[in-house]
DNA sequence: CATAATACATGGCGTGGCAAGGTATGTCAA
DNA sequence: TTGACATACCTTGCCACGCCATGTATTATG
């Protein structure tokens, strides 16, 4: 696991809407979905998600709506807003220029169509 | 040019000791290294750049000595110690992971040897 | 002689990850 | 039943660090 602070800094916005975007839907759901797509690689500690969340939510990117679980459980359900949608794709763009740079500064292999 | 601060965090000090590694040597060609090697994405802003390098030298990865250049200028040069290059070879790796995970969560072209 | 480029440095501001702590409910085994 | 555990939300204080602004010198240039 990555236990350097300031790499999620950079990518835990992108990442989290991503999921969202791929069908997480409230704290506790994204936040096992942020370690499953990362094979465990990324921890989105609650002390830093639901912050993060909030922001979001604040900026218009997201929009929240609480419901209740079949078991009875209250859970704060997100979704990605149209300004939402476009600042993902900004942040993947952004995200993607930038590592691309660093990889290549670093020595890193190539970011590239693999071979077929 | 990304103009997202929270992306350098994560990237900064790697860049930094890659390429005092690779010759650059005193803060002021360091700022313009960063530049050049990032075709103009990355900036190190010197308020950014000199307390990275001090907090790398109290940490023991970098040794720095003053010199005087020809044209008469002082100048604080800079240069890995075996720590440093050590620390720099566990930030190359660390870095590959994490881009490599949030390329993958970001359905970002797949990190790989490119054709021949 | 003025302006720009070179070269170093620092202080205050704001952002945001993290540790720690808090609240509440549902499930399940002993 | 009770106690432990998972689920589910939240917040406060600490600290690190990038950025802006500013300061100080020296050399080069027009």
């Amino acid at each position: 696991m990555t236990q350097n602070p300031d790499l999620l800094r950079g990518a835990l916005e992108p990442v989290v809407l991503e999921l969202i975007a791929a069908g997480a839907s409230y704290g506790y759901e994204i936040a096992r979905a942020v370690e499953e797509a990362s094979g465990g690689e990324l921890l989105a500690q609650e002390g830093t998600l639901y912050p993060a969340l909030h922001r979001l939510e604040k900026r218009g990117y997201l929009r929240a709506a609480w419901k209740t679980s079949p078991e009875g459980r209250k859970r704060k359900h997100y979704h990605l807003t149209g300004a939402g949608r476009r600042y993902l794709e900004n942040l993947r763009t952004e995200w993607a220029a930038f590592s691309r740079t660093v990889n290549r500064i670093l020595g890193i292999a190539h970011v590239g169509i693999v071979c077929p």
